[in-house]
DNA sequence: TGCGTACATTCCACAGTG
DNA sequence: CACTGTGGAATGTACGCA
């Protein structure tokens, strides 16, 4: 999904209920279901000028679709509310204003501009709508090792469980591994170091089964005195999400989609730079899935990663590449005595009154403990139970971890 | 009580059709 | 040319908050 619809569900300041059924109007898979139509919805071809800035039937077919990817019912007149909402909204009028040059592309195919209708998300409108030209994100793929059984885990085993992922294309960039842990026990913060102090956004999404469930944005913060290795931000791992994943007997069907980039140019609405992605998958490493013979014991300086490069231009900044590790805290990484879990305040910012739509919507099956960002930890211990999964955005061959 | 926000409803202009 | 269906702008309404 775009990162026009995050910041169009991260920029609502609260969600409106249903009398009847007591559930939120427009949740984020609705959202995104929404835009996802936009995205599909191709108009039927027209002499009329007139017809250059409508769009017959479009409410109509979105509301088909949102019915038939969500299973929920919303008229084409409630979309068309909705979508005049979204034109008030910087987000949403390149969203629109993409699909409207689309349509005049249709009918005026003049213009010489390679689309590639409907052939991947990657060249829909909306992804391209900010970006000139089309800014690829390098993603990083993380691999988290879990434990899905409390019971076998203990905090103080200086065991790892190795499983670097060899099966991924090698042009998506990272393996990654982690000492095995329950999900509760892993400290969810992410660092970045950059050679520059640009404000950074950091927009999430979290799918489950390749279905959006949930979105957020925070403000990356800039851990103070972190030179020589540069500037270090950081940020918590979808901090109102976070907790309902703790509480899941099943995470692995969950992966976690985090874009970074500058607060400016998202402001701007224009982006210059490749955005930098990472995905975060949890793995199962229960006893039960990966035998114990397996474990490799690494000492942290074997734990280095592969470098991979993630090209974050930024008006000359020096975001240029990409290296990423993982490391246990327990092993005296750089950045462990200064990052020990804080709530990143920003999360706070994003919280709706009346609370996030996800506290209405999950999926009957699934228990939903909610619990506000900040009170997001259940981190038994510092030193040893949590991991920390640094990422360097620092020059080419100059992490300063190393790499 | 006034304001801001999300959403619903109303009204109008237009395209398509018989 | 009347009718119908549609999108979109304008307006109304409900709600929360200061």
């Amino acid at each position: 999904m775009s990162n026009a619809f995050q910041t169009i569900v991260t920029e609502r300041k609260c969600w409106r209920v249903t009398k009847d059924k007591n559930e939120v109007v427009w949740p984020p898979r609705l959202e995104a279901a929404l835009i996802e139509g936009l995205e599909k919805y191709t108009p039927a071809e027209s002499k009329s000028s007139r017809a250059l800035s409508r769009f017959p039937n479009r409410n109509k077919f979105i509301a088909r679709y949102i019915y038939e990817t969500t299973g929920q019912t919303r008229t084409p007149k409630q979309v068309g509310s909705r979508i005049q909402q979204l034109r008030d909204t910087n987000a949403g009028k390149h969203i629109l204003k993409s699909l409207s040059d689309r349509h005049l592309e249709m009918m005026h195919p003049t213009r010489g501009h390679d689309r590639n209708e409907g052939s991947s998300r990657g060249a829909s409108p909306i992804s391209v709508a900010n970006s000139e030209p089309p800014s690829t994100p390098k993603t990083s793929h993380v691999y988290i090792n879990i434990l899905t059984d409390d019971t076998v885990w203990f905090p103080t085993t200086p065991h790892s469980v190795h499983s670097l992922r060899p099966e991924f294309p090698s042009s998506a960039a990272i393996s990654s591994f982690s000492e095995a842990r329950p999900l509760r026990a892993i400290d969810p913060t992410v660092a970045f170091t950059s050679g520059s102090s640009s404000p950074l956004i950091s927009s999430f999404r979290v799918l489950c089964n390749e279905r959006v469930v949930h979105v957020e944005q925070t403000h990356m913060q800039i851990l103070p005195n972190a030179a020589p290795v540069g500037v270090v931000h950081y940020t918590h791992l979808v901090p109102q999400f976070w907790s309902y994943l703790c509480s899941c007997t099943d995470p692995t069907p969950y992966t976690i989609v985090q874009e970074i980039m500058c607060q400016t140019e998202l402001s701007s609405s224009r982006i210059s730079s490749r955005p930098l992605m990472v995905v975060y998958h949890f793995v199962n490493a229960s006893p039960s899935t990966v035998p114990i013979a397996s474990s490799s014991h690494l000492s942290p300086d074997d734990r280095a990663l592969s470098d991979i490069s993630a090209d974050f231009d930024s008006d000359g900044d020096d975001f240029a590449a990409l290296s990423a590790f993982a490391h246990s805290t327990g092993s005296g990484s750089p950045g462990s005595s200064n990052f020990s879990f804080s709530p990143s305040p920003s999360a706070a910012d994003f919280s709706s009154v009346p609370p996030s739509p996800l506290d209405w919507t999950e999926p009957a099956d699934i228990p939903w403990q909610y619990f506000p960002a900040p009170a997001a930890p259940k981190i038994p211990s510092v030193d040893t139970s949590y991991i920390d999964i640094f990422t360097s955005l620092g020059s080419v061959g100059t992490s300063p971890y190393g790499l």
